[in-house]
DNA sequence: TGCACCCGAATGAACGTTCGATCAATAAAG
DNA sequence: CTTTATTGATCGAACGTTCATTCGGGTGCA
């Protein structure tokens, strides 16, 4: 049945906000406004401003799981896994710069109870923590990698938004390269 | 001379209500609780929220670049400042999470006008570019290898700050290793 | 009729900012 | 050596605006 279209609209127009008037400038009555939708509609589908927030991130981060897993074949090796993982997330981010921009601010407010970077549940240290355990990846912390990792994708897609840089496709498999050789065992 | 002390109060203050509240919820009535002082005297040394909020941008960049040029030795050979950067960002950004926390906010709201991610200006970026220029590093783009940096500088800053994990001096140590047998030539 | 959905004006709290009144200190005048 | 201006720093109550949220009423489908 999936989520009903109202908040939908209401979940993309809060994210076109973030991205334009940043958290603090996104309020209600422009949600509203943004959303096509009354004041007092968006009160029917969230209790708060906060609950909203909450959920959003929610629903931002199963996009980007969804996204992710939707390109990736279980099936194939490691190392495969580890080359697309990275390039998906890559080409979620800067096709959703509005999606990175809420995470940044989102994850460092204190709406984000747990204060841990989201990387860390998910399929993704998971992901990182097999490669480790079954000898895919030389010996180390996880988190560890997860910093290399997950931190030059972030960072590499915040220059491509915010910059005017471009990775074209050759640039961004070198930069993976460079990442495997460096965690890679044997 | 440096700036007068009631301004000093008034940064500090305002980056523990960010931290604590959240780039949000740091109203001017807090702050003047906060820094000790009455609502209209932080208008005289700013002529608004938005400029004080800009030059404590500044403000915590300063801080950041002297740090770090503080501990750096300029006639040290290239691959030891290499180490030595990385180390004493990490060391800033955790001895001083609320900084780290206020930039990533900052960064990602449109405060931010250049938009572009901090580390580009500045020493660092060209300290990268010296490196490709004069041959220690592997030929390539330089913000290819500031994504690579920065950003696990910055997610690992964050990880020790927001999640239990510590990384000890050798877990540093191995990881800037790993990044630069995979940056440097030869 | 009932129930879920939706509306938008109304509400009080909280916001950023202003302003006239002090205060301390230094300079000028007697 | 006092007294009187002048200045910049500081205060906090007050202002108009905007905020998140509420509420009473409407609409359409079961």
């Amino acid at each position: 049945m999936g989520i009903s279209e109202k908040k939908r609209a209401i979940y993309e127009s809060m994210l076109d906000l973030v991205e334009a008037y940043g958290f603090h400038g996104a309020s209600m009555s422009l949600l509203a406004k943004e959303a096509k939708v009354a004041a007092g509609t968006i009160y029917h589908y969230f209790s708060s401003k906060d609950e909203l927030l909450k959920e959003l991130y929610i629903y931002c981060k199963e996009q980007v799981e969804d996204w992710v897993l939707a390109e990736l074949d279980e099936r194939q090796p490691y190392k495969e896994r580890f080359y697309k993982r990275w390039l998906s997330l890559y080409e979620f981010y800067t096709a959703h710069p509005k999606v990175l921009v809420f995470f940044e601010q989102y994850i460092n407010s204190p709406y984000n109870q747990e204060r841990s970077p989201h990387h860390f549940r998910g399929g993704f240290f998971q992901f990182l923590k097999e490669g480790v355990d079954e000898g895919y990846l030389k010996e180390a912390k996880p988190e560890l990698y997860v910093a290399l990792y997950m931190g030059s994708v972030i960072l590499a897609a915040k220059i491509k938004i915010f910059g005017s840089i471009s990775f074209d496709m050759e640039d961004r498999k070198l930069l993976v390269t460079k990442l495997w050789t460096t965690l890679a065992a044997g």
